[in-house]
DNA sequence: ACCGACGGGACCGCCCGTTGTT
DNA sequence: AACAACGGGCGGTCCCGTCGGT
């Protein structure tokens, strides 16, 4: 049987994770001094190490919380959809009409990190990578399903559309948070959409 | 004869700004450390001091420059491009065949600024905006000579495309970093061309 | 029990104050190069800057410790004198006998200040205002008190009095320091005792 | 027969050390840092020390320039004075009058150097101690000609009133740049012209 | 378990004096 | 003779991680 119960230290270290992936997401997973995530953790420098190896432990723990945290929000878009077509146009809405909520206030995690730790951070880096593969590996598993339920057309390269849907959702979101206005990941939602009704949605009396 | 000469202090002053281009835009316009860029610009520095104020002038120097050698690049490709689709369709293929080289070692200096200064360096945010909206006025003004030169279909929205292909590039840019190889730049490619070929070109016969 | 307990970094901050105070005294509060102080005070740079946000922080709180060190040996050379003329004669004695103690190792640390921080530093030379208006004040009021009191004559400008004093003994202390002996000192302190008992004080017999 | 004729190194040179006296007195002779002196001067870094072999140099140059120029106004103030104790009032009017010329700016040099100097550099010191040496026998001279002429009373101690009589006007001069105005400077030539009328100055009548 | 305090180190910017250039 | 350019070094500040105390 799986304990949801939780000592004190284990909620002291959650409410770290939770208050540094926020924090980490805005100034940089390596770039947020620790005085600044100490701050916002509402603990002391002795204490946190009590919980966390090095920066670079909490910094990964941080990173992964993030990315979880965007990952629950597009399952929660994804709830009703069984059309593999509705589900990627509602991920399209998820990302237009929630990107400026926690954590994205710092734009996408993985995004961020990738670029950030390019250089500097090889183990970041990975997690990234990680992460993004994850992202794309679902997208694919999406696509691939709707072409095996007759949904989508039956010729269609479903990584090519994982890597497009991936590549101008991050772009999107990149121009939201550099211009601070949704207008970008309109476009690109406006521009997805119609490529999935034209060329991903298998049409009503059409032959698979 | 119009002298083209350029005093030592010129040309040290180019060669910091070209040297710290291409090194900043890998490990970060913020986050490389001076004594990095020095030795890389061959100067010590106290030499440096003398051609910046300061290492946000120098970061603003190195991001303009980076960003002109990317513009530039792109700019050849258009060479003897007379069609408007043409003319996107070459873009596409100068990010496809040349993302590799310097100084794009790092990736897409607008892209990168604009996450990395996002939190930390307001200037440089700026910086990254204005870059990034004439990056977005360029092509919005080609898909717009298309439409005039009756090559692009008529209702065809500039700004909404113009903002699509920037953020599949720079989402392909970044993941093309990210994994260090360039299919996913390939899948943006071939979406977008194909997008070009059936909805933005003009069809032979066809009545703009 | 009243506990007269202080903390660990009460105990240090105390410390590096005390010993700030002497050697920036004598080398310059602005001049004091951090590295001689951290040394002084016995603590790293790192364990400093956690009791001081910077250098002028520290200057600051320094001074003000000198400052109050040296009034403290005023004060105690009035104990027991209750006729004004006394007391003014008092404080020349203080100065001609102890000039070469701490803190005075230095000189005055008002007078130093008002010329070092003369141009470098618009706060600190406010410090320095403020206490020698304080000296000054303090003067004053023992000749205010005196006249009150039928020990000084009544047409006495207190004011100018006060000036006289302070103006003669900072020079004098100057010109000790610069010479390192104390005759200047002396010439003062009789020049300013006869004053005293020749314009200032009220003689038996006289009427006020 | 001495020439006037001045080379025109020579006159750069004096350029220099005039404009580095007005600007070192009043931020140090050696705070000032040397950006701010060539500045001043009108001349670049190499070109300086073309003229002065070291920093010290010119800081020993520019100080002595400035107190030769506050000896020049003060033996102007002289002129016409065939009394002593006229002298003495003309020095103490001289004071009151000009504190605020150039190179007064900054304060007595003498002082300024003494204090700025104490510690960091002793030739420096040295030199403000030969230069108040040179002030100091000036007035003593000048006591004891009084006295000899049967101007001054006959047993005023020389020595004595030339060392209150510049430790007050240190002193005020001090105060009057600390305050930025004069009132101490008047209470202190108030004080002293009553000196001389009652202690010094030989009464018309009375036996020398 | 948590906090305050401290050591060590890296980093930026300044500043002096010299060297090549004109 | 003067200038621009550069090298080397220092000074102040920040920041991470640990250690003693509570």
């Amino acid at each position: 049987m799986k304990s949801t119960a939780t000592s004190k230290g284990q909620r002291t270290r959650e409410r770290i994770v939770e208050r540094s992936a926020a924090l980490m997401n805005h100034q940089g997973f390596l770039a947020a001094p620790m005085a600044a995530v100490v701050q916002a953790a509402g603990i002391q420098k002795g204490g946190l190490y009590r919980h966390f190896e090095s920066r670079e432990a909490l910094a990964g723990a941080a990173f992964d919380f993030a990315v979880a945290q965007v990952r629950e929000r597009l399952l929660q878009a994804l709830q009703g959809q069984t059309n593999a077509c509705d589900q990627l146009k509602a991920l399209l809405q998820a990302y237009d009409g929630g990107a400026a909520e926690v954590p994205l206030a710092g734009g996408c995690p993985i995004m961020n990190t990738a670029i950030e730790a390019d250089y500097a951070d090889p183990a970041l880096r990975s997690r990234a990578r990680e992460a993004m593969s994850q992202w794309h590996d679902w997208l694919r598993r999406i696509v691939r399903a709707g072409i095996k339920a007759g949904q989508i057309r039956a010729g269609t390269d479903a990584q090519q559309v994982a890597s497009v849907f991936i590549a101008a959702i991050e772009g999107a979101v990149m121009l939201t948070h550099l211009y601070g206005d949704t207008s970008h990941l309109q476009a690109v939602r406006q521009h997805l959409e119609g490529f999935i009704e034209r060329e991903l949605r298998v049409q009503p009396g059409e032959s698979t």
